[in-house]
DNA sequence: TCGGCTCGTTTCGCACTGCGGAACTCAATT
DNA sequence: AATTGAGTTCCGCAGTGCGAAACGAGCCGA
């Protein structure tokens, strides 16, 4: 799923009559766009891949990939793995993330008082951007006590059956909203017309009260409520969860308590934002 | 630096007559080098730049760059932060960064022991690696209640003058270890025979000891041991330190009771590294 | 309102890069 | 020895990506 690009490289005419991806865009450097392929080939749970690996994930020749594979571990991205003959993310794709991550502003900003709500509820309190048809953690508090998921920062969690999820796309401008529905419905396939009724009972949630939930739609016997943040400075769309296992948070305590004083954090998180 | 490339984006003979890089390698695809030369111009410091910041610092014409943060833009990678009129690290590469980290078996092995050990001490414990010049930090643990600075996962400390750095120096096969002095000498500049020094007693240290110190030689006031690991399957080299406040970690603690303990601990990290 | 200045994008023709089919190498299997 | 498979190298060519120069858009100071 490329996304956002019009230029899905799996789709690229192979046949040596490799048109300019799309049909003629004289701007797009397409042999940028392939390495970065490669690399994104690797995932948290695929990490370790040889050239043939690479060529099945990404659809590009075998010489190709050789190429590729070849300068980005003269780059320090890629590490070669000798005994296994593959290849691994290295330390300067780490280096990347990291600049990415020191330069959310709303990090920083927002860190306090999620960690407030996290101990209040001693809950676990996230907050996501989207990744291609995915979330990504940007930043995550624990309550104290609270049995909870570990999942860290970086964490991809799917859009559509969370509260996280929903909420962002509730938050997100018609026009742009209605794009990512696109791809969306395209990547749900038949699952689409309940999935659909999901986001759009999110959309409503979200025009009423401010939040929206999830009632065990992505984990079974986790609950969780989703607001939404677009970042005034046009930096993002971003959207914060608030969650716990279901017997910790019931529907109603999500509704009267948790929902409420999460949208009362995020408003502060949006003054905030827009001082300076 | 480019360093490990011998492809010097900046010294390319511009005019025109861009030779292919280097002198003739014909699997050196320097689109996608110069690609992620744009990306990596974005440092936790240096996070929004615009299309004439990122032609200063890459060394790259103008239309070249436009085409590039175009791409990169429709990728993901990099976000147009429209107020501004600058770009910014997005999600992609923070996802990029995450599959790096996630996949380093040696953060889930070291981890318990870094932990007990910090607790122990009471002080910092963090496992690294090098990217060019610089070390990376990629898993870190506290202790509970010492003061300490708040360096996280992905922080970039110098190489030469830390524990860490230069117990991971020591650590390395001596060609390696020859090649990586080369940029470091060029790098140093006049400051190179003090440096040169510390990394000599470095080397002597841990092969008489297993362990080297750094008495607030980065930071006034903080004082380290650094302990090198190879890792045995090949996936590169690594370095541990355990560091605190002068006070708190004298010279004797180090050398008597801390330097002991981690060497032990890294040891034991590496039996269980090669296990599987 | 006008020039001058800065910053960035677009144009455009050409050279050279990056491409990929095919041949090749090297192991591991049978 | 023959076969298969994974990966690299070859090499001629198409078309990509290049960058000088022209163009456009804000911004100032006059």
């Amino acid at each position: 799923m490329t996304l956002h690009t019009g230029h899905d490289l799996r789709e690229m005419p192979t046949p040596a009559r490799r048109a300019r991806a799309g049909g003629g865009d004289r701007k797009f450097v397409s042999a940028l766009a392939r390495g970065l392929e490669v690399l994104r080939a690797f995932t948290p749970t695929e990490g370790l891949l040889g050239n043939g690996e690479l060529v099945a994930r990404t659809g590009l020749p075998k010489p190709t990939v050789t190429r590729l594979t070849y300068t980005l571990t003269k780059l320090g991205y890629l590490t070669y793995v000798e005994r296994l003959g593959k290849y691994q993310l290295a330390p300067a794709a780490l280096a990347l993330g990291y600049s990415a991550l020191a330069n959310m502003r709303i990090r920083q900003i927002a860190r306090g008082s999620m960690q407030e709500l996290a101990d209040y509820a001693d809950a676990s309190v996230a907050l996501g951007t989207r990744d291609r048809l995915d979330l990504i953690y940007v930043e995550h508090c624990r309550g104290k006590h609270g049995m909870m998921l570990r999942l860290g920062l970086g964490s991809r969690i799917p859009m559509v059956t969370t509260a996280m999820g929903r909420a962002l796309i509730a938050g997100l401008p018609e026009t742009e909203r209605d794009w990512l529905l696109g791809y969306l419905r395209r990547d749900a396939g038949r699952g689409w017309p309940k999935i659909r009724a999901g986001i759009e009972r999110a959309i409503d949630d979200v025009a009423t009260r401010g939040f929206t939930l999830a009632i065990g739609e992505w984990e079974r016997d986790i609950n969780a409520v989703g607001v939404p943040l677009l970042a005034p400075d046009g930096s993002g769309a971003f959207a914060f969860n608030c969650g716990a296992p279901s017997f910790q948070f019931t529907r109603d305590r999500l509704e009267r308590d948790i929902g409420p004083r999460l949208v009362n954090m995020v408003r502060n998180v949006e003054v905030d934002l827009s001082v300076r």
